[in-house]
DNA sequence: TACTTATATTATAATTAACTAATATGGAAA
DNA sequence: TTTCCATATTAGTTAATTATAATATAAGTA
């Protein structure tokens, strides 16, 4: 009597993209401060913007956030909420 | 301003090691069923023994399991709290 | 048009994780 | 003891992820 992985593959999926510390520092100032561009990112996390964007390519073909363009800077923003419950649930806290 | 990454890197490090289907699999299995023995998750998994006890090293030194010997067999269980509410969170379900 | 700022993409090297297969150990039972 | 069952450990290989550096694009401004 096997299970199917199936819906373990799709969870632990997003588990393993949020298991990066950068990434979660990420999504965790997303969720708690907003929308947010790769300048600020690169203020709190000391990684270099190349870096940065390929973490938030990651976040975002795994459909965790979106970002919009607005002239030449793009704000993010997280837009699974699985994910802000996951966040949640991991630093033990309510974020807004 | 660069904030401490410390506290990202640890909870990195628990999202990464539980971002693994076979380890989701065996660690939501063990919260909803309580204490479980190898020969049990490999029947609900299809890997092989190595593979299971390999899994399973990798809970135990992250602190999220534990086994107890009874005989010869051993008995698991999920010893992290934390764990168990990401693990909720991420299933969106009450575990018992 | 040229320049600047913000961001993305690509290539490559380095590191880490996973899978497979074989062997080892610990305890129970014949 | 010898054998058996449950589990762990080790080694080797392959695959995936991360980091680094360089280049490219898109939009705004002089």
């Amino acid at each position: 009597m096997k299970m199917n992985l199936l819906i373990y593959e799709e969870k632990a999926e997003i588990l393993k993209i949020l298991g990066h510390p950068i990434r979660l520092c990420i999504v965790r100032g997303l969720i708690k401060n907003g929308r947010c561009n790769v300048s600020n990112m690169e203020d709190c996390t000391e990684v270099s913007q190349s870096g940065i964007s390929q973490h938030l390519a990651k976040l975002k073909s795994a459909g965790i956030i979106k970002g919009n363009r607005n002239g030449n800077v793009i704000f993010y923003e997280v837009i699974n909420e699985n994910v802000k419950k996951i966040i949640e649930a991991i630093f033990e806290e309510e974020l807004k």
